[in-house]
DNA sequence: TCTACCACACTACCATACAAGTATGGTAGG
DNA sequence: CCTACCATACTTGTATGGTAGTGTGGTAGA
């Protein structure tokens, strides 16, 4: 028996998963789409099973709808939801850098520098993608160097309706350099121990999250709920 | 046609995973039960398909920990989780009965008494199951009346944990008295306004949820983790 | 007695067939 | 021309069979 040095190649299942959900954050699958079982399966190439466990998991994340009989489609941008991601990553992230500057282990901060430099590297390049991801991976680093890890897991349910719209900003608007100074501010004031300066930057820093957000609903009205409850 | 009166029968998969979750919260399905697909089917009376879709929601929840080829589990009790679910309920019911004592909508107060009214009965019954229900209540009502419910349902995903372990905890000790009171002051803060004292009085209040965790975990070991990554 | 091996029962995973509800386009009737 | 109806082609929901991996208990051999 050869141990299988944790390979464990991942399921079906699991990779239409990812695949899926990939893509709805990208918007390559846009709000409002409609998805079905059988199409899915065909492109991806396995049977509609693990694509429609896909679906219950995607539909429990909010990011799917499901309508029995009818169809499948990809969730409409709710701005209560957005707002409330922000409302509970301005409140959790406040107390988590307090909790930074209080005791911070050496390592994630020289993971959070590294993190800097590769940030300038893609703003230098103009890699918006790349620098989406480093900086969901700044603000993990910073949970995860507090023992808050699992927090931020749960941060991550909401975050998604958040970085939806935070990704069709990026698509107009951009300005990196404030995202890039803020970073680089917090980090500053979690090595001085500065709480309140930490406090009040992160704040800011989220605040700017869901600046132009009327912006992009005018701008992009057939992604965003108007009404009621959300259903295309 | 009759117009179905908003009836719509609830599909097989969302029976099945309301009564597996709440056997689990409950804790008549004990931490660290297997539980098998075939059997979930032939004691519920349906196939192995809504049962295998309610296994993957509630894996995504944490409830349960599906072992490809293996089995699956009912999810142990992580102390990690049970604090930052406290960690996360602390900071946003803090900002959230602040927003309370700033406005909040007669309707919601309303309701607030009469859960509060509730309350008192049940602990006269001695009934702990009711009084657990409306203390989640009481909760709920405090975000909805902020505009925040969706904050607290994405809380209840790390609630569940919390629960659990709060559960254990009504078996043996129980100060519900203490718990009413502190429920009547906060509103009573709200009422005046007084939203330092009311964030006070919630702070204490949630502490007092994983009091004597650690005495727990010394009593039934068994429900808890205890190295590594909580398998069984 | 102890060890290595193997058959067997069990698991979750995936594919597929069937059932039941829904939207739609064409058509017959007014 | 307009309306009501119905066949049909979709959708998701459920049931079931086969596959591959895993644990276990019994047995043959040393």
């Amino acid at each position: 028996m050869y141990t299988n040095g944790r390979a464990q190649e991942p399921s079906a299942r699991e990779t239409v998963y990812v695949k899926l959900r990939e893509q709805i954050l990208n918007l390559e699958l846009a709000p409002g789409t409609a998805l079905s079982e059988k199409e899915s399966s065909l492109v991806l190439g396995v049977s509609r099973t693990p694509v429609r466990e896909s679906f219950v998991r995607l539909a429990q994340e909010g990011l799917v709808q499901v309508l029995p009989q009818r169809g499948t489609f990809v969730s409409l941008i709710d701005p209560a939801l957005v707002e409330e991601a922000r409302f509970m990553r301005e409140h959790l992230e406040r107390a988590v850098v307090r909790l930074a500057c209080a005791h911070f282990p050496d390592g994630h901060l020289h993971a959070l520098e590294d993190n800097l430099a590769l940030q300038l590297m893609s703003i230098e390049r103009g890699d918006d993608r790349r620098l989406f991801e480093l900086d969901e991976a700044y603000h993990r680093i910073l949970f995860d160097g507090c023992g808050k890890l699992n927090t931020w897991r749960a941060i991550g349910q909401m975050n998604v309706h958040l970085n939806r719209s935070r990704m069709l900003r990026l698509v107009a608007d951009r300005q990196w350099r404030h995202l890039y100074e803020q970073h680089e501010t917090i980090l500053l004031a979690v090595k001085d121990g500065d709480a309140d300066r930490a406090e009040r930057v992160m704040q800011e820093h989220l605040l700017l999250s869901v600046r132009d957000l009327a912006h992009l609903m005018d701008k992009y009205p057939q992604y965003f709920i108007t009404g009621g409850d959300g259903k295309p």
